[in-house]
DNA sequence: ATTTTAAAAGATATTAAGGTCTTAATATAT
DNA sequence: ATATATTAAGACCTTAATATCTTTTAAAAT
């Protein structure tokens, strides 16, 4: 069997979407959040999410100030990004183009045989990544409704 | 960006189906088809594609007889089978129990930002893939319907 | 029986994803 | 100014997925 734990997300985006949940809910443009404590509360590589969070810094997705007390932040513009924005981010738009066959591209010009039903359930799944905001989360995660890593 | 063109299946698995379907569709008792043939009319490896479909025969999920005029074929209780025995038997059951956010299972009681979400496109997903037997395909096919490769 | 054909099996190679480590840059606190 | 903390950047390593090549086995046709 040829072993694979992952569907939709590439690893480094379920990092990534986790992580920013999570500084979006810990941090303030005061208090700023290191990549240390964003692995330990992701259950992610340091080094890994280190990288990572570059990536989101570099396309302007989150705040980041170095030295002392420096970290990562969100201001109130950056917490109006949805999940598919990190998707897009880090998987690119794959999610979007993809044939879930294989073939080069998804259309109904050229529909592999679970085109007409897979559509369907790519509109859930971009409705599932645009409809979050990082904003809603920080609400949610709050009251405790879901987790970032097992318990 | 991290490079990803795959979304659900793996290109194993994305093969495997592909390959069934064409058997399905051309295959009989008596007019095996061959590797060669399998790996032109899916756009796949031939090499790769081999070594798949020995998985599969081993799984009995199709038949195979080897020498002259040998090749792949199936009964009509291969027949039977859907594309979810496909996937069980080539990316095992991650599709089923994988939480979309890499927590180490999708569960209710430690429950990821997305799950309940996700909950509702897992249940399209797997009827998907539940609900279409290689019978049913054999007949699409034949009206050019769809396709298992780019014209 | 021998030859031919095609799958089965296994060894090896390549590529991409995932992960780690080291050094540089920069902001802050002292 | 200096020391320190922390991100940024880049080199490097590891593993798993994908792909290819070679040898063996078995069925069929002759
Ligand atoms: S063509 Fe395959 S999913 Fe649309
Ligand atoms: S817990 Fe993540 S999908 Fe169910």
């Amino acid at each position: 069997m040829h072993q694979r734990n992952v569907i939709m997300f590439s690893k480094s985006c379920e990092y990534a979407i986790k992580a920013m949940i999570f500084v979006a809910q810990k941090s303030s443009e005061e208090q700023r959040i290191g990549v240390k404590e964003i692995a330990k509360g992701t259950d992610a590589p340091e080094h890994f999410i280190a990288k990572i969070m570059q990536d989101l810094s570099r396309r302007k997705l989150i705040h980041s100030i170095k030295g002392p007390n420096g970290g990562f932040y969100m201001d109130s513009h950056d917490l109006k990004n949805s999940i598919a924005d990190i998707v897009k981010a880090i998987d690119g738009d794959s999610i979007y183009t993809d044939c879930v066959m294989g073939l080069k591209a998804c259309s109904e010009k050229n529909p592999c045989p679970v085109h007409f039903e897979y559509k369907e359930i790519k509109k859930n799944l971009i409705k599932m990544i645009e409809h979050n905001t990082l904003a809603e989360f920080k609400e949610k995660l709050e009251s405790g409704k879901f987790f970032l890593k097992n318990k």
